[in-house]
DNA sequence: GTTGAGCGTT
């Protein structure tokens, strides 16, 4: 196929730039989102619905409608609670999306021995990375620990770290684990599949998809049979919603 | 002042 572009824009009143696709007819999204930084798709209102339709994306490789790119403008989409040029972004937040399924998360600690305070605990952890909180958990009446806290740092690097070894404080083997009374404040966050409820039992997956890679890359889109008025799309996990 | 697998007053 000859060398092909399509014209893109961030919105449908502004000056459209002009993408090179590739030798197949597909466009990249890395090119897309190498002029527009955050892009994470592609949108255009089609001609004859007049709805915005979802541009298939597989793994990074913008596909072609059905009747080829044509002279449409396509929009582009960034992700969820984030319509803004990436380069808008402070940097904590880009250092947020980059960290991705990344985020720390409290671990627990047990074994701890009884006397072993919150500031040994620290001074302890510290040693693996910058500590955001620590706790010994203790017995309300007597202030007696209970022999098990919880540690959480800054970085996951250190998380993991903590998590792969027994640790010896104050004379005792302890362990670090994910707790898994609590999932932790950060887990639905992180979750990649959501739930589509109240569905019509025409929705067909790939509707579901058009639709919701306007938000993200789809990786997946499930619905039980038979008809059961539900779905559910998992996204790409690049992205954190 | 006891104990030794577990799961967090806010």
């Amino acid at each position: 196929m000859a060398e092909l572009y399509i014209r893109v824009a961030e919105d449908e009143n502004e000056e459209p730039m002009e993408i090179p696709s590739e030798d197949d007819g597909t466009v990249l999204l890395s090119t897309v989102a190498a002029q527009f930084p955050g892009a994470c798709g592609l949108r255009y209102r089609s001609p004859v619905s007049q709805c915005m339709r979802g541009v298939r994306l597989v793994e990074g490789v913008l596909h072609a409608p059905e009747n080829g790119w044509g002279n449409l403008v396509y929009i582009v989409n960034y992700p969820k609670d984030n319509k803004r040029k990436m380069d808008e972004i402070d940097a904590s937040s880009a250092v947020k999306i980059k960290r991705g399924d990344q985020k720390t998360s409290d671990l627990i600690v047990l074994g701890l021995p009884w006397k072993t305070s919150e500031q040994d605990l620290k001074d302890y952890f510290s040693t693996f990375g910058e500590v955001i909180m620590v706790q010994v958990k203790r017995d309300v009446k007597t202030g007696n620990s209970k022999g098990f806290g919880f540690v959480r740092f800054t970085d996951y690097e250190a998380q993991v770290k903590v998590m792969s070894q027994r640790h010896m404080i104050d004379g005792r083997w302890c362990d670090c684990k994910l707790p898994n009374s609590k999932q932790g404040p950060d887990e639905p966050m992180r979750s990649r599949k959501v739930f589509v409820g109240r569905c019509t039992e025409d929705m067909t997956a790939e509707e579901l998809r058009q639709f919701f890679m306007q938000y993200g890359e789809v990786t997946d889109v499930f619905i039980p049979k038979p008809f059961r008025a539900f779905a559910f799309v998992t996204f790409c996990k690049f992205w954190c919603f």
